[in-house]
DNA sequence: GTCTATAATTCGATAGAC
DNA sequence: GTCTATCGAATTATAGAC
């Protein structure tokens, strides 16, 4: 089987749309951005993909894709934890950036967190440390990991950016890992 | 002496700038809607401030006013520097949510941030526990401190927005804690 | 000081030729 | 399938009357 042109020609919209909303925001980016990046003429981008919301509702996918034995070591789900969101948030592609860059001003973008959270991470420490506290744990987790993403990844903050990935680890596993099984207030 | 008319204007203008830019960020945020906020006439905008950039520019000023003292009772740092924090962000007027807000697809915006972290916070730090150890230290706090702001203020997300304050504080404020004192990786 | 009119751009989207 | 031409809307910014 020859895979189809329109196939390939829509592939090589989505590459260069992730590319271009992950850099600039669902605002700034055009679609003869787009267009110009991925060779191609802009009007196919219309064809393709119905319209920009369209074309951003394609590219702007995540999945958080938490491993199920993250309970099993309890003494060591923090930085397990820790390990797998940097992991899949650096796997090229994973969408995450084109999310969290444009979250503050996209309400779909914000939604699409949203649902993340509560459909992905929530569940998960639900698993691990039943229903009863899992919000506020689950809140405390997502809050360290979009900031951390937000520094590391969208604005480059200098410190933040400079620090390799076993110094991250080190340094917020421990904090997920109260999170999850320390003391909390009521 | 009686008030100017023009300061008033100028001032309603910079109180709806404020609040329109922390709501949509700088690109959605237009001149008509800010003056319509304002009640004022666009073309009274641009007299004043001479361009959008340049009402951002006035309008997106933060200062995180850290107290001096922190380093004086060594083992409620943490939990001090997180009530601070709060109660500087929920601060009317404080600029803090236009910057956030904006800082993912406005490089001005982003710039201030960066500059907040190394001006402010990083001295702080640095006064603390000495240079070494000072920009890891800050970088893993300001990763923190801004993902609780984008999760709660921005983002609005569930867990994370219904939080007391006090709940909030208990949570983050030993994250704070190890990341000043805490063992770090090298 | 205030407002009207409009210039100059930019962009998403459409129509239709080839 | 691909591309040209262009529409219509929105927005920043300017010029100038009052």
């Amino acid at each position: 089987m020859i895979e189809r042109k329109s196939e390939r020609t829509k592939s090589a919209i989505r590459a260069a749309a992730r590319q271009v909303f992950a850099l600039v925001g669902y605002e700034r980016a055009t679609i003869r951005d787009i267009a110009r990046e991925a060779n191609i003429d802009p009007a196919m981008v219309m064809r393709y993909f119905g319209s920009k919301d369209g074309l951003f509702a394609d590219t702007a996918n995540f999945d958080l894709n938490l491993p199920q034995d993250l309970g099993e070591a309890p003494d060591k789900a923090g930085e397990r934890m820790a390990a797998h969101f940097i992991a899949v948030w650096e796997q090229e592609g994973s969408g995450f950036a084109v999310l969290l860059r444009s979250a503050s001003s996209n309400p779909v973008a914000a939604a699409r967190i949203a649902a993340v959270l509560s459909e992905q991470l929530l569940p998960a420490v639900v698993a691990m440390v039943g229903p009863q506290e899992a919000p506020q744990r689950a809140g405390l987790i997502a809050s360290q990991m979009l900031g951390l993403a937000l520094s590391r990844y969208v604005l480059s903050l200098g410190p933040v950016a400079a620090m390799s990935r076993e110094q991250i680890i080190a340094g917020i596993g421990p904090t997920l890992q109260r999170y999850l099984y320390g003391p909390l207030a009521r």
